[in-house]
DNA sequence: CTGAAAGCGCTTACAG
DNA sequence: CTGAAAGCGCTTACAG
């Protein structure tokens, strides 16, 4: 491809003379942008974007580092929070570096990415890689909280705590307490917020918690998301008793129902349930329609976004957002029937 | 952030070694390598991905070009096809800059991205993207076919026309000749490709192809795909004969199913409904569950990966692909009813 | 096995 | 308003 040299050439003017019409970073005659244009054009001359990265420090790229799933596509709450990212970024002139390398150990392996700072989702425990970016100085945000707790590091999350202490709130004011809730997986914060807030809650009402019986997403056992609601369901149907039931996510949920239909229970007659996300058109397209937590996953994205934006932008100072959660009640839950007081 | 100069200085040795003790490229011996390590540990030292790709002319970054759409998030079929796409890049070490930024007309802003190659999602009509990626010798593939045709375009598709073709035959065979067709946007080529197959088939049968209503999605007129199937069914319903409709996608399905529960019809007793696009959960959960053309998108998109792939790493010669869609047969089509010969 | 030097294609003070 | 030159942080023949 034809460089800022060819077109100084073809032109008759000095490389940075080309490059100020094209920056239009000092003002040059007319007739000079005219003649480099017409060069540039009959060259066929675009700027090279990584030169330019290289030259001025700045990409003018978010990197957006995606939990590894090497087999399994993204999840409904993956997709919204990505779509978040994608607006605002878009609309502040950012682009999106979509990244789900499995990370190598070898250190000789990691190379910075071409990137003015980084999203991540769903951070693990002790994660090293926040300990990386710090060292090379690049700009991260999370989505979903730093374990263990670190007041320096940038993120978003929802009140998980608070969250799932409303619902078990809900669950327990219509008369649920023997719970069956299907949380995600164990290694990750979220699931312990959940759990615990539940448990809160059950113990400001002075409810017995070992009513609730805790299972864990596990991507060695579960095929997917829906498989671990069917499975589950389908397992502890008369093993454990339980006249409620919290899913993880819809698609949780959507395994749940799956079950349910089998087993000939009606919901939410014998059976309520209730999913922690809302997927804009399943929850409402599912028979029953499914009550759920309103998670604003995209809001979560886009709130990082902001965030990462102004940190890249020079911004000092970190920031932490809480996205609050909000219960949209729709036909899958009813007072409980049973007599197990 | 420290660079190769400091490691260098730090370990004693000049940059070309410590360029090779992390590229491999050549042999380093043991004892520099751990010195030129240790060094680098010490000062937080990563290889600059920008300063690399300058030197080597190669980003191992694919690009993504979306359609624009600022307000609306990714449909369906997209999440699907990004998810393949995603897929095969990641196995063969690639990431993927996603990229929504709509379009300047100003070729001063347009600047080549620091990318490998591009795909392209629904390229318009007379795309000037698709000169200019060639005059800029990127590779490039479309998602889509190209149009006008264009053989020296590497592209994967759906094969459109027989695709809606078999569609009616299928729905003929039920005895449905009046049909409500609500397409895609007009300026998309699989619109076009849709309308004739579909034509085609009534044809080859000797029905008037003046029986079948075609409808098109309008970005101004329709706030999403969902609204557009509700709003059509609504409008359409009464004004004009028809016994089964098509549904461009599923989300336009739910919006007709919506509009048809209001309506008090029933399906497919009284209507038959398909839709051409399948989305795993989606067409299974709804009630009835979906009669459906499945599209493959993953497919598309890891094909469209590949061949980008390929493309990256020196292949010459074009490839087209053609991906065959599936009819997926569940519950919403039943054989006519009516008195409507 | 290792070093010195040119080069990748831009930007940006510094002079004029 | 324009040019000459140094610099961004790497890689890679070429020598030794």
């Amino acid at each position: 491809m034809a460089t800022i040299n060819d077109v100084a050439r073809l032109a008759g003017v000095s490389k940075g003379t080309v490059s100020s019409v094209f920056s239009k970073k000092r003002p040059i005659s007319r007739e000079v942008t005219e003649r480099v244009l017409e060069a540039a054009k009959n060259l066929g001359y675009f700027p090279n974007h990584v030169a330019r990265s290289l030259a001025i420090k700045k990409t003018m790229i978010a990197g957006l580092k995606m939990p590894v799933s090497r087999d399994s596509s993204m999840s409904g709450f993956e997709v919204q929070m990505v779509n978040g990212v994608m607006k605002e970024c878009s609309k502040q002139g950012y682009r999106v570096l979509l990244d789900t390398l499995p990370e190598h150990d070898d250190p000789t392996q990691f190379s910075s990415d071409p990137v003015d700072g980084v999203i991540m989702l769903n951070p693990r425990k002790h994660d090293k890689r926040i300990l990386r970016y710090s060292q090379m100085d690049i700009p991260l945000v999370l989505v979903g909280r730093p374990d263990p707790p670190d007041e320096s590091i940038c993120y978003v999350d929802n009140n998980n705590t608070e969250l799932s202490a409303q619902v078990g709130d809900y669950l327990l004011a219509k008369g649920h307490k023997d719970i069956l809730f299907l949380n995600a997986g164990s290694d990750m914060t979220v699931s312990l917020d959940r759990r615990r807030g539940l448990f809160e809650a059950f113990h400001r009402q002075s409810v017995a918690t070992k009513r609730i019986h805790v299972l864990n997403y596990s991507r060695a056992e579960h095929r997917n998301p829906t498989e671990y609601g069917y499975m589950s369901l389908r397992r502890m149907h008369g093993n454990v008793p339980f006249t409620a039931v919290i899913a993880d996510t819809d698609q949780v949920a959507v395994g749940v129902l799956r079950a349910v239909a089998e087993l000939g229970i009606d919901i939410p007659g014998q059976l309520s349930v209730i999913a922690l996300s809302n997927d804009a058109t399943l929850s409402q397209v599912i028979t029953p329609q499914l009550t759920s937590m309103e998670l604003s996953a995209e809001t979560l994205g886009a709130e990082a976004a902001k965030i990462l934006i102004e940190k890249m932008e020079g911004a000092k100072g970190v920031h932490q957002r809480i996205v609050d959660a909000k219960l949209v009640i729709r036909s899958s839950c009813a007072p409980n029937s049973a007599q197990n007081d």
